[in-house]
DNA sequence: TTGATTATTTGATATGGATCAATTTTTAAA
DNA sequence: TTTAAAAATTGATCCATATCAAATAATCAA
């Protein structure tokens, strides 16, 4: 787990004042005022491809906030099985803001940058701020709402349904952020993409070639897809 | 959508100050003092068996917490598919606290007794409490953290599997809130529980009935199951 | 570059759970 | 009670997806 600080605590008053993904985040509702103290509290890390932030059995100390890259969130059963919770983007939150355990595993996809909270500091802070707290429980009630629409996805789609659901959220997961939305592009492999819809990679793989050969999608390569029938596409799932 | 208005505003002053479940509940943060306010903001309501409170396209008005009975919370794909989301119990809160849709329906299993907030008047209180907004984000985490660990049941569980989990679940959930957990009593019907598990009611019936054949659980009747082996059953599913 | 490793696609076969169907049991109504 | 309706069980068959296997493509290190 090497980890890489990456500004001082003088410099980064400023920080999140300069922090281009303030916007999608939950410290999106804090003054310009309040911006400098919460520098304070937190600190900015980088992680490498497949660097490990945390592990599920481990005390929760921390919660992270993505500012660049993604993070894959993943549960591991006793015999190896990985259920892959969620792809995280910038502005996502993931960890914990209260003590115990990890209720899952993190994972860099890529490069990554992430801002580091202490518990203790993040929950002392959200005692003198009222909006911030607000904000934090809209964000985790968000959360839970995407959460219950994978309990639907899971529970009661066909793999055919899974996959296009898949390439629809992910194009409007960028298209929220700013980012590129057509084509889209899968940062992770098609094991993660198989983890994370309950599928096999050669399912994913078998799936992927069916939109292609029905000219709903073009695969520009593994991980960029092109798609071409968006209504069509969105009919497969709903 | 019949409702009956249970107490009047004049005695419902010290609804809260005799609930019994409020040791479960979010309201438990609140002090003797605020409990009389915080009864001025509720009302509570009955809702009979298979009663709905809310459907997903409605405009979501109001939250709900449960005093008496479960409540099943529940996805409707176009197709007619249905996935269950949960089964709730007294203290359990569902509905919105912000302005939207509701994102599932809710409906009564047997006789229920809610109290109902309504959303603007929560909000305006969390304003003045920020313990009741503490407690609000906790319990919307471990509602959240349920929700992941549902996705890895319904990603990477087998029938088999899925099943103990949901009756040591079950059990785990009625000690949770003071009740008998064995024999675990089963309120819903088969096809609710394969609903819930993303199986069909066929598999559910006959992974139950393995389980009775190789001793792990004795059927008392289709609603009463008594875990003979409480090790073995979990040995199935972790 | 070249070989080695990793990722992806495609094919053949197996299987867990769905589907269809019939019977039994339980619950509710008359 | 008796009957009707709803719920649950059990059996037979089918199919979507997993599994096993091989070929191809992309990426990385030397």
């Amino acid at each position: 787990m090497r980890e890489a600080l990456i500004e001082s605590s003088d410099k980064s008053t400023t920080r999140c004042a300069i922090c281009k993904i303030r916007s999608y985040s939950f410290c999106r509702c804090l003054h310009d005022d309040q911006l400098k103290i919460f520098s304070g509290i937190s600190t900015e890390k980088e992680f490498k491809d497949k660097e490990t932030v945390f592990l599920q059995q481990e005390d929760s100390k921390h919660l992270y906030n993505i500012t660049k890259g993604n993070i894959k969130i993943y549960k591991l059963l006793s015999d190896g099985r990985i259920q892959i919770i969620g792809f995280l983007y910038p502005g996502d939150f993931f960890g914990s803001y209260k003590k115990g355990k990890y209720n899952y595993s993190a994972e860099a996809i890529g490069d990554v940058r992430l801002c580091v909270f202490k518990q203790e500091l993040l929950d002392n802070y959200l005692e003198k701020n009222m909006n911030l707290a607000k904000e934090l429980l809209h964000m985790t009630s968000h959360e839970l709402t995407l959460a219950q629409d994978r309990i639907g996805v899971l529970g009661k789609m066909n793999a055919n349904e899974r996959v296009a659901k898949f390439i629809l959220n992910i194009s409007e997961q960028r298209a929220r952020i700013g980012w590129q939305n057509n084509p889209v592009s899968l940062p992770m492999i098609r094991q993660d993409i198989a983890d994370y819809l309950g599928l096999t990679l050669e399912t994913v793989s078998r799936e992927i070639t069916r939109f292609k050969t029905s000219n709903l999608i073009k695969v520009m390569n593994a991980k960029q897809i092109f798609i071409v029938d968006k209504e069509k596409l969105a009919n497969v799932c709903h």
